[in-house]
RNA sequence: GCGCCCGUAGCUCAACCGGAUAGAGCAUCGGCCUUCUAAGCCGAGGGUUGCAGGUUCGAGUCCUGCCGGGCGCGCCA
């Protein structure tokens, strides 16, 4: 509906030879908005406003003459001049009845745009280290990335979902330790617990559920032998560094590595049925390792040194990040001759452009803030446009028991996993709650407000304006009555009620809050729109009876409240929320 | 010290390239069940958008400087 009118004002326009070759005529549609005031009519203009800067005028003069050329529309019933020059679009009851129409037309599809060929989008969201359970910041990034992704799909971008596992680095072998140790406690085999291992209750259930066939036993007396003291003040690193090494030494290579992969394969699966059971599903997993193995890291690193971009420092080799506007340049290969975490990332986002994809969009934590400008460096150093890559980054989650802050650190152990939360509030709570604020806000998730509140979660709101709907349907039934949808399209005239005319303009709304909410990733658009939609609906229930005696009337209200269920449903199911027929 | 993000009602938060009188929920107060689910509706109070300047027809939104909070600033991942 919004471009139908963005379309009237550039058939003016086109008409108006002086005011057409202004940039700000290029942008039309982006000058068109929804009015936040009801007086204002439904659409807003402020295009003469832009005009009148450029080309020296009144606005309310050009506003003028603009309005003048606007072609008569059947959508349209008046279109007026408004305070310093804005242009107000009223749209008449014939543009609402075809929207509605549209509605139970296009049914689950309305508000869905076709799938576009190009760009080709790839989504890298959760991407959590397989060292441990899900926690409840994890939570936020699955619900805003699952979220995200269906909106551009419905937006109709085409995009796929990826999940990168860090499972190469240093931190494996700490999480093979953590586990080897574990063990060899369940053998009766103790030795201090490493600090800077993980400690959490899951590496002891990993250890249990061990394949042990052919890993040596080790004694206490050979474990100990030659390790450092792991004191709290200490080198907490030196210690589990050594622990490290005697994992290599007393269990062989081979071993240690089984361990490692047994407690990743764990985890992993762990994770992945996690997300899974709150409805978060990925194309694909993809697997840092897989970078050393298919060389991925090493022709990444050859494309960069046949470009220029490499020097030797210090032993090192250096890419020239501070060319490409990073702040300084980094190191891809350190002396010992590995290679760096950001050399894999380059060569991460080198593949991801190999495999067809030519827009990149990640989903990080905030604390990976540095991390946009490296990369888009590593892109541009190697041919590509940086703009391919958008980071979002994603605030943390500060969890509250009882008022009190609890430690989110997956090492100590001491964290509230995202199952555990699902359990307590529900997956659509918390699907729901995750979304509601923008990425880039700090969110406070308190677990016993979370619980206690649970029925005054905003989802039970509009779960219930989709319930109640059904639950009408069930009452016509029991009446023995019939509804006739081509009956009450015919009769929409008979919606004369502000009531009716309010809903029938939310409901017209959905696509352009699907657009905004997928161009702004703000999923919380489309939470903010959901939530007065359902205010609109159970207002109408509260004025009006549906199931009335004059067939056409309520036949007419029933495609009403039709289209409103269709436009709730569609919009929960995008945000990963169930739409119940009853509650 | 440098960089990024945030600061809006008592609390938690919205506010679409800058737009008309800054909006919701919770909490507080007052009404509405003999009628399709009261998990609902209607109404009231509540604001110098952290502070001070600037840009312009117009600033919560852009710029500058402060104040407060978060996160970064590795040859860790």
């Amino acid at each position: 509906m919004k471009s139908s009118i963005s379309q009237l004002v550039e058939e003016a326009l086109k008409s108006l030879p002086d005011l057409a070759k202004s940039p700000e005529v290029s942008s039309v549609t982006a000058t068109v908005e929804r009015t936040r005031d009801a007086r204002h009519g439904d659409f807003t203009t402020n295009i003469a406003m832009r005009l009148a800067k450029s080309e020296g005028k009144n606005p309310r003069d050009i506003a003028t003459q603009i309005i003048e050329k606007i072609p008569d529309s059947e959508l349209v019933d008046k279109v007026e001049l408004a305070g310093p020059g804005f242009i107000n679009f009223h749209v008449s009851k014939i543009g609402l009845h075809r929207e509605l129409a549209r509605i139970h037309q296009e049914g689950k599809c309305y508000g869905h745009q076709e799938t576009r060929p190009s760009p080709k989008i790839l989504l890298e969201f959760v991407s959590a280290n397989p060292t441990g359970p899900l926690h409840v910041g994890h939570g936020r990034h699955a619900s805003y990335g699952a979220t995200l992704g269906n909106l551009l799909e419905a937006a109709g971008f085409d995009v796929d979902r990826e999940y990168y596992v860090n499972d190469a680095g240093r931190q494996m072998d700490i999480l093979g330790v953590s586990v080897w140790l574990r063990l060899l406690e369940q053998q009766g085999v103790t030795i201090g617990f490493p600090e800077a291992a993980y400690k959490g209750d899951y590496i002891r259930q990993i250890a249990a559920g061990l394949d042990t066939s052919g890993i040596p036993e080790v004694s206490a007396a050979s474990l100990a032998d030659g390790l450092p003291a792991d004191t709290p003040d200490g080198d907490k690193e030196a210690y589990i560094e050594a622990l490290i090494a005697k994992g290599h030494e007393l269990l062989g290579i081979h071993h240690f590595q089984r361990i490692r992969k047994q407690a990743l394969d764990s985890i992993l699966s762990d994770i992945e049925a996690d997300l899974a059971d709150f409805g978060v599903t990925f194309d694909r997993w993809f697997f840092e390792q897989s970078l050393t193995d298919d060389h991925l890291i090493r022709d990444a690193l050859l494309i960069l040194e046949e470009r220029g971009m490499l020097y030797e420092k210090d032993g090192a080799t250096w890419f020239k990040a501070s060319e490409f506007g990073d702040e300084k340049d980094r190191v891809v290969v350190r002396e010992n001759g590995k290679t760096t975490y950001f050399a894999s990332d380059i060569a991460y986002h080198n593949d991801k452009r190999k495999r067809g994809y030519d827009y990149l969009l990640d989903v990080l934590g905030s604390d990976h803030h540095g991390y946009q400008a490296r990369v888009r460096a590593g892109l541009e150093a190697m041919g590509y446009d940086g703009d391919c890559l958008e980071v979002r980054l994603m605030q943390f989650v500060s969890l509250y028991r009882a008022g009190e802050k609890q430690s989110m650190s997956t090492r100590s152990g001491e964290f509230v996993t995202l199952r555990q939360l699902r359990e307590e509030v529900g997956n659509d709570a918390a699907r729901f709650f995750y979304v509601t604020r923008s990425n880039d806000q700090h969110l406070d998730f308190d677990l016993e407000l979370a619980k206690s509140h649970s029925a005054d979660n905003p989802v039970y709101y509009i779960q219930y304006a989709h319930a109640r709907v059904a639950s009408v349907f069930r009452q016509l039934n029991e009446k023995s009555l019939q509804y006739d949808e081509s009956a009450g399209l015919e009769n929409l005239d008979l919606l004369e009620e502000m009531h009716e005319k309010s809903l029938m303009t939310s409901l017209s709304r959905f696509p352009e809050v699907i657009e905004l909410a997928a161009n702004n990733r703000a999923p919380q658009h489309l939470v903010h729109y959901l939530r007065e939609l359902a205010n609109e609906f159970h207002t109408y229930y509260n004025a009006h009876t549906f199931i009335v005696d004059n067939d056409a009337l309520r036949n007419a209200r029933l495609a009403l409240i039709t289209a409103t269920r269709i436009v709730i449903a569609s919009g929960l199911k995008i945000i990963g929320v169930s739409a119940p027929d009853s509650m």
